[in-house]
DNA sequence: GTTGACCTTCGAGCATACTCTATACCTTAG
DNA sequence: CTAAGGTATAGAGTATGCTCGAAGGTCAAC
């Protein structure tokens, strides 16, 4: 597919799928005759998975490093094995901390619908 | 204390510190005498947990309405509340996008260290 | 072959989040 | 009093991640 298409399914400008190619993260993009971009069905999900790391909080080198031992082959398995269990690792950290977060927000979310009521109830906010 | 300490014991640059002060990130900041910054005990803390959201990929600003909110007072309950929700959602979601990133990762983990035993018996990685 | 909708590259511009430098004031030890 | 070290402000500089516009090539329809 061409680039307007891959930007309209991801909802990637096409300059930031441009920029994201020359930063390492979309490879193999086959050119036409043309020179125009081809990109394969599975850009699309590649720049899925991309977008949504970076919305994780990863950088793009991060994520450049995720992607390129998904595809592997160039990569030792050893390396490439090592690499995703320190990315899960920081992923589960992660996840242990949101958690947290998660949690200490539904507490003051309901300490404050709380304080809403009486405050109907009543007179100001006193939270 | 003043921001050397908290500069040592949070792990974060004063220039950052003040930069985060001046974005509306640490308020109530306040000053001796020699106008020297005089930070809250409570300053370690707070600095603590800006940063770990924004490792959490929040931007500063969004930190920023969390932050406000927890300090409550000037917010509207009813508000205050509604924001909670709001960011819970967003960390909830987070979580179980993570979950599946955690998944993957650790799929792909498996698959590369078996390739990787295949690859000490026989010969090149076949991931 | 001209129009219009694509596509190309290149380079400038921008927002965010720092990070550092310069200049100057404050404080404490010697 | 002076030197050393901490602090202040203001503003410049940097890295990242886009975002856009200009100048020009491609292509299908008319």
């Amino acid at each position: 597919m061409r680039i307007a298409e891959l930007e309209r399914r991801t909802g990637v400008n096409r300059h930031t799928l441009r920029y994201y190619e020359k930063e390492g993260l979309l490879q193999e993009v086959a050119r036409r005759g043309n020179n125009y971009r081809d990109y394969p069905e599975q850009a699309v999900q590649r720049v899925g998975m991309l977008r949504q790391l970076k919305e994780l909080g990863f950088s793009l080198k991060e994520i450049r490093q995720v992607l390129d031992a998904l595809r592997t082959d160039s990569i030792d398995c050893e390396q490439g094995a090592a690499l995703m269990a320190d990315k899960k690792a920081t992923v589960d950290r992660k996840i242990a901390e949101l958690r947290k977060v998660s949690a200490l927000l539904g507490r003051e979310q309901r300490r404050l619908q709380e304080s809403a009521a009486l405050q109907r109830q009543q007179g100001r906010c006193r939270a």
